[in-house]
Formats: C-alpha cells, sequence, structure tokens
DNA sequence: ATCGCTTCCCAAAGCGCTTTGGATTTGGCA
DNA sequence: TGCCAAATCCAAAGCGCTTTGGGAAGCGAT
C-alpha cells in the first residue's frame, strides 16, 4: 500500500493525504480522521526512503561502532547505551543505522554516511583524548554527539558525559577516609577519555590527602574480567600491596574479586574495592544490597538522554550545542571496610 | 555531488555514468575508467536512499532486538552478534538498522519494516519455544534468517544455532564422569528456546545415567550475576545440596561462584561447574587456561556467518532456506574436579 | 447579487537514482 | 562503396513521497 493506491481508495489526491497524515493545518478534521483511519486500516505506513527523498533528511542517526581490530573487542556498554538511544529514536520516528568498523576506517565511514545522506547525524563512541573524530565531523557538516568528551580540543559540540573525574575522585577519597593509605587503581585503556579523567580524579584525591601517587599500583587496559584478575593479583603478590582497588568497571572488578579471594583474603574486610558502575542490565550490583562499593551512572540512560540531545540539535541547528555532565552516585556495598591495621 | 552534476561535469548522460560504475557491459572501458576516476575525485558515492527507491531493494538489513520491558534486560550477547554481523554487512555493502523494541510490539515493527520497503531481510534474535514470529514474518513475505530456532514448529526457515541440547549433554555427562551424582543447572528463561534445548540435553544425560531428575535443582531465569549467585545460594544452602552445577552463560557461572566461595568452599574442588561460554570478547574465560571448564562457541562468529546466510538467500531467492548447527567445544578448565567423598 | 475571506482540496514538479527503449556511431565484410 | 551488426551512448519514465502555487466552494457582509 502506497500514498497513490491509499489517496485512490479515498478519493483524495495525494496531496490531501499527505497533509492530513503529517498533521499540516489544511485539511479539515473530518477529512483528517477519515484518512488515518484508512491508513490504519490498510496498515499503510510511509516509505521512509522516498520521504527521505523528498524532504531530504533521511530520519536516521548512525551509530559507527570502532571495533580494536587489535583485540576484536567490543564494549560491553554497548548493548545497555543502543538500547536506551534506540527508546528515544522509535519514540520520535527515527532509525538507527549501525556501522561496525576497524577504528582505522572510521573516518572513511563518516565520510560516506554524510555523502550518501544516509543519516541525519551520527553518536560518536568512545572518544579519546584529542579525537580527531569530532573535527572531522565539524569540518564536514555532519551533525553529531559524543558519549564522553574529548580532552584537548577547544570547540564546542554535543556531548553527554559522566563526571568521571568526580566519581573517581569521590571513590578514592571514600576509601581514604576508611583508613585506607596504599590504594591501587585498575582503569581502562588511558587514552580512552573517560580513563584519563578517572586517573586524574584518583591523582587528585591522593594529592589532596598527601599520599605518593605510584605508577606500580596504577593499570591500564582494556577492562575485562582477565584484565581485572590478573592487575589485581600481580598487585597484591608483590610487596607492599595495596589493601584498596579502584576499578573502572564491574567486570575488572569481578576479576580483582578473584585474585582476592584465591588469595585466601576476604574483600571488604582485608581488600576493599570501590568501582565505577554502568548499571548495564545483565551486570546489575546485586538486588537490594549492592555487592560493590560503587560510583553508579546508568548507560542506557545515557543512551536515551544523548540520542535526545542529538536529535533536538538536528531539529534547531542554530541553537548552540548542548552538554550535560551527569553526577555518578556513590553506593556504599559490602566491598569496602576500613583498612586493616598494620601489625 | 550527485548524479547529475557528476554526469554533466563528463560530458555524459546520467545512464552512461550510472552503468559505468554499476559495471553494466554497456559503456567501453576508457569511459568507465574516466567516470570511476572522476566519482573519486568528485568524492561521489550514490545516495542509498534514492538507489532503493529506484531499483526496490533497500541494501539495508533489519535487527530488530526484543528488550523485556519487565526487566529492561539487553541481552549481553548482543554486542558481539552484532559486532560479528556488521563485518558481514559492511563487506558486501549492506547497512544494519536496528529496532529496539519492547517485545510486545515486535509484530507491528515487522509489518512496519516489511511495509515501507525499509530493508530487505531481517535477523530474528532470541527465538522462543513455538515462536509467532517465524510464521508471521513467512506470512508477510519478509526474509529473515534465525539466531537459534524454534521448537514445535514444522516450516523450514533459515537459522543458525548452537547444538545446545548435545552441548548440554556433554557438559552434564563430563561432571557424571567425575563422579557427581546430584548436579544442579542453572538455566535461561526456558520459554527461550535455546534453555529448552539444554535443559532436554541435561535430563538426557541424567537419565540415561539413571540419576534422578529433580525440579528441585533446576532454576531458570534471566542470566544476571545475581541470579546465578541466588539460585546457586539458595540450592548450597539446602540439605541434599548439589555438587556440581551447569550454568547456561558466564555471568550466571561467575554469581554461581561467588556463592562458592561466600559458602567456604572451593569451586573446583567442593563444588564442580561447567558451564556454557559464548566467547564475549569482554568476558573471556581466562586467558590461558580456562578459569571454568566450559562448552564453547563463538557468537561473534554465529554473527558473521547468519549474516551471510541471510544475504545469500536474499540474493537467491529461490534456494531452499540454509540451516547450519555448530557443536560446542567443550573446554577443561578449574572449576571441576572429582566428586567430593561423602563420609 | 457581488465581493472578499476562509476553508478545503488538487495538479504537477522535483528529490537522486535505475532502466527501458531507442538513436547514433563504428567497424568488419562482401 | 554499401550494408549490417555491434558498440556506445542518451532521453525520459518511474520509484513514493513532499511541497509549491494555485483553484473551487462556502459564507457573512455590503
Amino acid at each position: 500500500m502506497n500514498l497513490k493506491e491509499l489517496s485512490k481508495n479515498l478519493g483524495l489526491s495525494q496531496t490531501t493525504v499527505s497533509r492530513a497524515l503529517n498533521g499540516y493545518p489544511e485539511v479539515s478534521d473530518a477529512t483528517r480522521l477519515r484518512v488515518q483511519e484508512a491508513a490504519k486500516a490498510h496498515n499503510y505506513s510511509p516509505s521512509n526512503r522516498a520521504k527521505g527523498l523528498a524532504t531530504g533528511r533521511a530520519l536516521a542517526i548512525g551509530h559507527v561502532i570502532p571495533v580494536s581490530n587489535r583485540h576484536e573487542m567490543v564494549n560491553p556498554i554497548f548493548g545497555d547505551f543502543i538500547a536506551g538511544a534506540g527508546e528515544t529514536y522509535s519514540r520520535r520516528g527515527y532509525e538507527m543505522v549501525l556501522s561496525v568498523v576497524d577504528d582505522e576506517n572510521e573516518h572513511k565511514v563518516y565520510e560516506s554516511l554524510s555523502s550518501r545522506r544516509a543519516v541525519d547525524g551520527v553518536v560518536v563512541h568512545g572518544p579519546r583524548m584529542g579525537d580527531s573524530r569530532i573535527a572531522h565531523l565539524q569540518k564536514i557538516g555532519l551533525p553529531f554527539a559524543v558519549h564522553g568528551r574529548a580532552s584537548g580540543l577547544d570547540s564546542t559540540y554535543t556531548w553527554l558525559d559522566v563526571n568521571n573525574r568526580r566519581a573517581f575522585e569521590r571513590a578514592t577519597n571514600f576509601l581514604i577516609d576508611l583508613g585506607h593509605r596504599r590504594i591501587a587503581i585498575i582503569n581502562g585503556l588511558e587514552v580512552m577519555d573517560f580513563a584519563y579523567r578517572r586517573r586524574e580524579g584518583y591523582k587528585s584525591a591522593l594529592g589532596a590527602n598527601d599520599l605518593p601517587i605510584d605508577p606500580k599500583i596504577m593499570r591500564s587496559g582494556e577492562m575485562t574480567e582477565v584484565f581485572g584478575y590478573e592487575s589485581a593479583r600481580d598487585m597484591l603478590d608483590d610487596d607492599d600491596a595495596p589493601t584498596a582497588f579502584v576499578c573502572s568497571s564491574l567486570v575488572c572488578a569481578l576479576g580483582a574479586r578473584r585474585a582476592i579471594e584465591e588469595r585466601g583474603l576476604v574483600m571488604g574486610k582485608d581488600v576493599s574495592i570501590v568501582t565505577h558502575d554502568d548499571a548495564l542490565s545483565y551486570l546489575q550490583n546485586g538486588r537490594d544490597v549492592p555487592i560493590f562499593t560503587a560510583t553508579r551512572s546508568s548507560v542506557r540512560e545515557a543512551g536515551r538522554r544523548l540520542a535526545q540531545m542529538l536529535l533536538d540539535q538536528i531539529a534547531n541547528p542554530q541553537s548552540p550545542p548542548q552538554q550535560e555532565l551527569l553526577e555518578a552516585e556513590l553506593m556504599v556495598g559490602s566491598s569496602t571496610g576500613p583498612a586493616p591495621r598494620k601489625d
């Protein structure tokens, strides 16, 4: 069923039917109702493709998922973020198109999406420090919104980020207040902006309390369970082992806990952990009581929100870019406790 | 830059330029070369939208992601599966469009994708037993491929599945061979077809060894860490506790391990675990030595493969639907050991 | 009646591509 | 030299929609 058939069916012109369906004021309420009912009855929905051709808008947003081809790593937060963004899109009549791309070809994909007018805008995932994608997108004039930020850029653009620095500063302070003096960090890859900021927050808390910053207990890598495990294991086996960890993800924290327990130590007593928790649906941090003390911020909500910001920007191109900084909440669980006394 | 401009630029007709670029034989090699170079120079790439309108093909595949609106649960395998499928699509010039949808509105989304001709086919995720989506898609004539299968349907369609029954039969037998007599299962939601099949495999192994099938040690639910933990905890605290678990996912297994260790028991000695492992990139089952004994099958590879099967089917609509059954490999890790002696 | 507004509707052009059905040129061969 | 097929190219229609630029009623006021 297409417009032509539908309008013939109704004895109206295509113009009128189109206007009736798109809420233009030039048609009477009676006609509009009649049209809407016929559309529903015939299960008609307009072809996005034709609509896009006619209007110049694609009614689609692109998500370019970089997959590091070295590690074939897919970011675990991706599913939940997409789910959140998808809710917004479907509510506003947009489609989501995904491109999975190894991180070297990203620029080309943006060019192509833009020149083919395949999308009205894109969401940039996993910004790195001074990320070149941002300048590139500004150059080719494709609207975009960044999940996170890129330090070292002075231009303004639309982004939504968690206050990573503050979150890790608070996490570290929380441990310091419990008497911990030797606190390790198990961080994500520090070319990633979020990881850089978290480390800064960690360092700042240590510095403010006159505690030394020791590279020996600062690890960074791809945030897998194994990475969390190996990092924690190595540091715990060292003399001068830390009494506490801050972790960049629940997955890492699970690995760290494995290392702790493998050593016969008790988490929350001998060794404390504070982790960041993205509130992933399949990795809830406990049901009622949090397992881990955590700085928590829902990545799904971030997806919902960032998609809105992008759509708003596309709707009003002249309005200035929006930014939004979410504060993570600190939830106290059973993975932390007072620093063990030295005997 | 569009076709019209490009052809004006070259002093050729749109027809010729279009043919030159699409490899039709009616243009001379010299012209073709000239056209191709001009296209590259002007960074021209045709609008998918217009192309689709003209040809009737969308050059896009839809993935409809059902999100149970009760639990807001996103399947953790989703990211890796998509990454695999995305590789295939970009290699073959297709786009991937995602619709996130609560599980009640799925049928409508298929209708809409189909009637708007937004996609040339769809991938069906998470089939349930006797899944109604399959008949529906057949009815509306939208090509599709299923990740998994739906028991209780006699029609044939394209699918790719892991031999879940066999995998769990082997897992259970492996434990039986180690002397375990009381083996629990922590399964996914058993409306899901894969979970149903896994339970059948588990039961069949028990039955073949004259072991009783006891509903008290058979749990099924959404496969979160917490679910794994709570299930294992409850069963371990029971008298007549199991000495071994088979788990449907690594995430559950992590929860089960937590319960085991919380009770001061040692995994692989007091209690054994065999889990299914989807080989997710961020949840590797150990680096060198597997942590968990596991039945392993890469979900990413499944994505790659299933996308190929769907594209092939779209290219040759008359050829019969393909099926592919992957065998999971059993990898022995350190989570299993001989059944503890009763004293 | 006539005029001037609304109100409601329509015909047709155009978005960027493919494809049909020729038109023109070229080259081989008698 | 003339003819025919092959090789090249082109104009125009059409895919399903939006939108411009009207036109025809309907109605109260003159």
